[in-house]
DNA sequence: GACGACCTACCAACTGGAAGGTAGCTAGCT
DNA sequence: AGCTAGCTACCTTCCAGTTGGTAGGTCGTC
């Protein structure tokens, strides 16, 4: 399988990055042109327009979300180590600052002046890690490893907001030790034997 | 108290509501010249530079934050209380949709591409709740009137990195009432009578 | 007559995007 | 083997519209 083509890869990698510091409005093609070292006009040969190559970025993120989820799912059988891995999936990503912001959460923040089809994708990501989520926290308490306080779905939801709050204050506090620190408790919280 | 010019303040409220739909690039001084109905280089006679307008509104909406929170500690005794109260005011923003978000939550969120005037702001604000929420979650141990995992800093971190998601769901879900599912939890935990 | 509040008339730089051209590769036909 | 057609990947040139911002003028009020 050769790479034939990693030209559009590199623009959507460097489009992933930039909208990661900066959200849909922060980047430009400008900006792509010059870090994929390509004219600013080359990139409407892969891509049509600047909402087709953030809708495939955003399409292109969920796959890769998909991916690690049902990698989660196949390596790991602990409801309580999937969530954990999950943190420190994302602990580590904000750590090595290689991509350390959920691309869905910060277009979410950014919803109302989103075009209608990136918002479509970033609102399908929520639901759907959230459907994830809380298929973990059901099987967690079926199996008796995770203590739940309210039901599995409202659990979810509230594990998913901590997450992405947690990202938050680790990129206003320029910290990110900070994101462990606040999803730490979370864990605890669940998987506590009593 | 004669409200003398209540252009700049206009101009001011404009732009915070634009910032809250779509952050610092998510707006232009087009934009808040149509709504508050004056021309667009009108606007620098009252702000010098957009960076100048938008420090001074998160300056003035940490102003109007600290206010807020110190009307919850002249008027509420109870550390529980105080937490129910600021939650049923942000739950209040979010079902009528006049602020429907954190102005500094979404700045925070672009905080890589942020004038360092602005991002001086978002950051204080950041330091100014949570130092806020500790010392209330402090007051409530000491009283014994709430329950506490860790220590107050790390319970205040998780609980505003909580509500910063709660509204980071309830625009992704486009459900005001994801607010309170997210965020109830929160405080029953924290009082509950063990 | 000074000043605040606002205006019109500009500006350079940048925005995403359209148009059309070129180099190189490949497939199919003769 | 040679020719042609069509493809991908990029280029240059150009565009209308928008960006934040400047310069200088007008008008009403104290």
């Amino acid at each position: 399988m050769t790479n034939v083509s990693s030209t559009a890869d590199d623009i959507l990698a460097c489009a992933r990055t930039l909208i990661i510091a900066g959200g849909y409005n922060g980047f430009s093609y400008a900006d792509i042109a010059d870090v994929v070292g390509i004219r600013k006009p080359s990139i409407h040969h892969h891509f049509a327009s600047k909402v087709d190559l953030v809708r495939t970025l955003v399409s292109r993120y969920r796959e890769e979300a998909a991916a690690g989820l049902s990698a989660i799912e196949r390596n790991i059988p602990d409801p309580s180590g999937q969530l954990k891995n999950y943190l420190a999936y994302w602990e580590a990503c904000i750590k090595d600052a290689t991509a350390p912001f959920c691309v869905c959460a910060l277009l979410a923040s950014e919803l109302p002046i989103l075009p209608e089809e990136v918002a479509l994708e970033v609102r399908a990501h929520f639901r759907a890690l959230a459907s994830w989520l809380t298929s973990v926290m059901e099987r967690g308490k079926r199996q008796g490893r995770l203590q739940l306080a309210g039901t599995a779905r409202v659990e979810a939801e509230g594990f998913m907001a901590a997450v992405h709050g947690a990202m938050l204050s680790a990129r206003a506090y320029g910290d990110p030790k900070m994101f462990g620190v606040i999803t730490r408790p979370l864990l605890e919280r669940l998987s506590a034997t009593r």
